[in-house]
DNA sequence: CTGAAAGCGCTTACAG
DNA sequence: CTGAAAGCGCTTACAG
């Protein structure tokens, strides 16, 4: 059975295309016999408006594009999840596109969502070579997770998370601290620690820092970093360890498990972004409100549509929170 | 700026829009001269061609539905990966739409999907409410990791991932079994365990079975039963236990541990579906091949959509491996 | 409150 | 090898 169009339930209806247009779009002015008239032969015809005509005329997909450096990483997972959930319930659908953080991929994204005609676009940030092409977009674009000039941004307050889990670490008693990072010397969440310890009158100047040069998310080198670590000291020259995600925090629980050091007895250990590792493992994490995440970034979406004038871009940081597991109260 | 259209193309190319279309197209049949004039003028104006204006004409979108009941779950989000990695190659993009469960949701997604005029859709299974729905739909759809009678099917043989886990834990020494699993009555995982057991002689009378009555991955009550088991039963009747999920083994290692029981020492546990929660705690998982789940598919998708004659439904079980990490080694 | 008509940006017979 | 024209299924001024 061919699908119904517009055009059939209009003869259907004995009305014209307009009014059966009229009807679906709910405008006001409809004799309610005629809309029920109308609605009726929808009912029966199982009629459904088709979303590429509509777009056509209307310059409106209600689609709004996302783009993630990896999808199965459970804390993107969750950001999708959010997404898609806030997404819908203002009627949106979400076309999603992993990148690989590979900027290639992420310029060829931007392509398939223009191409689409979406909306709007949710982006989360890799490396810069892509940026040029990103902020080109004549469309509502706002880069999600980390803040990136020139662009509406919703991101973490990184380094208050940072600085939660030192005033957490200090109160148990801790004197001597590690972090395990990638990037140290641009990771804001570090910074955040560090200058917390400082505040709080700690010895900032022995702090052990375990970095990662890689900007993805390799737990292979991950460990292999912390196993180096754990084989070349005797003795850990630290009792509490600030990792910079769960996925290394828990990592680090393992290797340290491994080489006889008990955790949280000989060492603390926080994790950040509470994801469910950080959960099933009980590991103390800093928690990040991705739905608060993924509602303020479309909000800022559907505010700029509704709104197309320039306006200076967004730079909006949501607060972090600790939650305390085992894995740091001895 | 505005977009540039294929009209702004054929213009400034001093072509007809018809040639601009053939050559965006690759037909075969245009003059290399103008082929590359035309290809000058979609680089100068960047034009990327109107999709929603494809898809009125054409009745082809390249999208492909997707479907799943929870987006964070790290089997899902593996699969929606998988999924989202194949339809790329193929020129393919997945609209993504969780249902939570709720059939009332799925047949929501649905009429989203046909709405949007997908090419093809990817069902993961749920209840049985929505299927009427879901098979009166005109679009290729495939049922995916469970099978659905009339519909597509590509599925693991859960049967004989059960046998793989029982070979292996009697392999062990094992005589003494248990089962986690949720709905054991229909569970096709513990036949296929059960089965084995039969098949290599061991008593399959004194089974023990903790069975959770839910079809949702519900981690708070799979806890609570594990918990309930090991509270009421002093000394344990087996060795050696095979969980239908991995979160279901991870949950009872830990309470396990809990309750003074060491793994793999005591008690031997085999997860299911090989997610990084087994990988990550090292955790002996039966493996799905997510890759040529979603290969498999999409395929099937690809060549409905090539010849739309009516066939009967394929059914496709895919074969399980077992990948044995320390949790079932003692 | 209702309808005829134009047009959104493409593709595709058809004619040359 | 190329182009004029029709039409995909809608929405939206415009006129009544």
């Amino acid at each position: 059975m061919k699908k119904a169009t517009m055009n059939d339930i209009a003869r259907k209806a004995n009305v014209s295309q307009t009014t059966v247009s009229r009807v679906i779009n709910d405008h006001p002015n409809v004799n309610s016999e005629v809309r029920k008239r109308v609605n009726q032969a929808i009912k029966e015809l199982d009629y459904l408006p088709n979303k590429a005509a509509q777009t056509l005329k209307s310059n409106s997909t209600h689609l709004i594009g996302v783009s993630v450096p990896e999808i199965p990483n459970p804390y993107f997972a969750n950001l999708i999840s959010e997404l898609e959930n806030e997404a819908r319930l203002s009627g949106y659908s979400i076309l999603l596109q992993n990148s690989g953080y590979n900027p290639m991929t992420e310029i060829e994204n931007m392509d398939i969502f223009l191409s689409r005609q979406v909306d709007g676009i949710i982006y989360v940030p890799t490396s810069d070579y892509s940026l040029q092409k990103i902020r080109s977009l004549n469309i509502p674009t706002v880069a999600v997770t980390l803040p990136i000039a020139s662009l509406d941004s919703v991101y973490l307050n990184h380094a208050l998370g940072g600085s939660l889990a030192a005033n957490h670490l200090i109160k148990q008693g801790h004197t001597h601290f590690g972090i395990l990072t990638q990037k140290y010397a641009t990771c804001p969440k570090s910074k955040g620690f560090m200058h917390e310890l400082y505040i709080q009158g700690m010895d900032t100047e022995n702090v052990t820092v375990i970095d990662i040069d890689s900007y993805a998310l390799n737990r292979y080198q991950i460990r292999e970093e912390v196993n180096r670590y754990f084989n070349t000291h005797e003795k850990l020259a630290f009792t509490a360890l600030f990792c910079s995600n769960d996925g290394a925090a828990h990592d680090a629980i393992h290797a340290a498990r491994e080489h006889g050091i008990r955790v949280p007895e000989d060492l603390a250990v926080t994790g950040f972004d509470d994801t469910f590792v950080a959960k099933i493992n009980k590991i103390t994490s800093i928690h990040q409100p991705l739905e608060e995440m993924a509602r303020t970034s479309l909000k800022i979406i559907f505010d700029r549509i509704a709104h197309p004038q320039e306006r200076a871009p967004l730079d909006i940081q949501l607060t972090p929170s600790i939650i305390v597991r085992k894995s740091s109260t001895g």
